[in-house]
DNA sequence: TTTATAACGGATAAGTTTGTCTGTTATTAA
DNA sequence: TTAATAACAGACAAACTTATCCGTTATAAA
């Protein structure tokens, strides 16, 4: 097994989640940005990102727009009330927060797996984490420190 | 994307994990198992849990035995020694714990991507939990909890 | 020494994710 | 109304993970 090595999440939510801070960070400074301007600044396949923006639009978390001029926005009143729990959801599942850590579905407080007490502990931090973030608040942060997407 | 749902580690990894620590509890109560009886117990593909395996023998957390009365071991000096991160270090990489969230190779404390902070603690939680538990913690905590490694 | 057993190793296949290509649709400006 | 632009949609392809199959090797017991 030679290509083995594991992120936290898939490429699409990786691409996803860079792809929907960048437009956040332009959408706060009125920038309207088209998929290849996204593409280049986050340094991810341009067609391949597409396609999960496509599915970030589907579910209402990013507006596009066709035609010349257009691109993609993430509407004001959306900033404060899409966290990153939404978009890891709708690209990777909850799993990665919710599941055990195991893989045995059956698995929780009642009849724990071996590491079940283990893992909860991080697991819940990481949910929290996530439904407690907004895009708001990483744009905020951002004013701050040094802004990096790319590699 | 149909088939999207992220877990923590990878098949591989949850099987050698699951695996290990079957096989650490019959060790500890000086039982040899073999490849039928773990993927029985752990309810995992045979075959797969035996390349799994494989790579767990090769680099030497189990002792396989060949032959009738044959079947995996682990020695007794090695379970206060061998510790969870070891597994997952060989079957899934580092990088759940090491890595950038976002996947930004160059992402670090000086040049951090917007949600270095953010994961740095979760990450360093998980690295830390699997660093300093061990197969004997593990099978120490089985005594008193409800056992569990199936589905 | 033979036979049965159980791990090992390589090849192959199936399933999923990641990525590309090509044409279509909507929209803006000329 | 036309031409250009940019997102959309579906098909396709490549890469990787997950899973199976089958013959080989080591070893214990008869």
């Amino acid at each position: 097994m030679p290509y083995n090595y594991n992120n936290m999440f898939s490429k699409s939510c990786e691409y996803g989640l860079r792809a929907i801070i960048y437009i956040a960070q332009q959408t706060a400074q009125d920038n309207k940005v088209s998929l290849t301007t996204i593409s280049d600044a986050i340094d991810s396949p341009q067609a391949f990102t597409a396609k999960v923006l496509q599915q970030l639009t589907r579910n209402e978390i990013v507006k596009s727009i066709k035609g010349p001029y257009g691109g993609f926005v993430i509407e004001h009143e959306k900033m404060d009330v899409v966290k990153l729990s939404d978009v890891v959801a709708i690209l990777d599942g909850d799993s990665i927060y919710t599941g055990c850590g195991l893989g045995l579905k059956k698995c929780n407080e009642n009849s724990p797996c071996p590491l079940h007490f283990k893992f909860i502990e991080i697991r819940n931090q990481l949910k929290k984490m996530l439904e407690t973030t907004t895009l708001a608040m990483v744009v905020k942060d951002m004013d701050t420190e040094t802004f990096f997407l790319k590699r």
